[in-house]
DNA sequence: CAAACACATAAGCACGTGCTTATGTGTTTG
DNA sequence: CAAACACATAAGCACGTGCTTATGTGTTTG
């Protein structure tokens, strides 16, 4: 059950903020990740198992860096498991969405 | 920080049941929603009280009984999250998207 | 109004999780 | 090639989580 595994690694607040991280920048090593990040060096490369399981992210090894990015696969499971349920009140979340984009700005 | 409640309330498999049962049928008490189930009443009382925390149903008292229903507010952060990520590679999403849609069928 | 009912809550326990320190493995540098 | 480097992994520990049994609270039924 993978979908399991994906909620489980996002239900994790630094997992999430390495995983943003990831998918509004370039792709990083391990350690340029960690910057400004109060994280020790296994509490990352911990971290960035889990999300790997998950395929949320997947790693590029050149020598002895390890580069990330995200792997669209895990994301896609959550946009899919959003899609399903969203169809069934298509109206009431839409309006919902507007109101906290306005509520960012 | 309510979007850490909603995805550690998402992370466990049984919570995610209760959630899919209540956003594809109509609204339902507690002991309804544990027919075909098997959960105790107490750890089902447990997981509505989590689902209710983060915003992702809601409840209507009707007398002794209590009604369950999806609440638009904590399922609208995570459609919002999904979103956010979205934006960033588009195409490579809705292409891996078409291809789950496949496999269910 | 006493019993049954629907649900909530408390306490205890087994297991999961995220961190730490220590150390291992493979690669590059000087 | 020895040291430095980038990262992974192991073991231990504190704390979180999900269940159980027991019991509490409020409502309805006969």
């Amino acid at each position: 059950m993978i979908e399991n595994h994906i909620f489980k690694a996002l239900a994790d607040p630094t997992r999430r903020t390495i995983f943003e991280k990831l998918a509004t920048a370039p792709r990083m090593n391990a350690s340029t990740l960690r910057t400004g990040m109060e994280i020790s060096q296994p509490a990352m490369s911990q971290h960035l198992a889990v999300l790997r399981q998950a395929k949320l992210i997947r790693e590029d090894r050149q020598g002895r860096f390890v580069y990330y990015e995200v792997d669209p696969e895990g994301f896609g499971v959550i946009a899919q498991w959003v899609t399903k349920y969203r169809t069934y009140w298509p109206e009431r979340i839409d309006a919902l969405k507007a109101t906290l984009k306005d509520m960012d700005q």
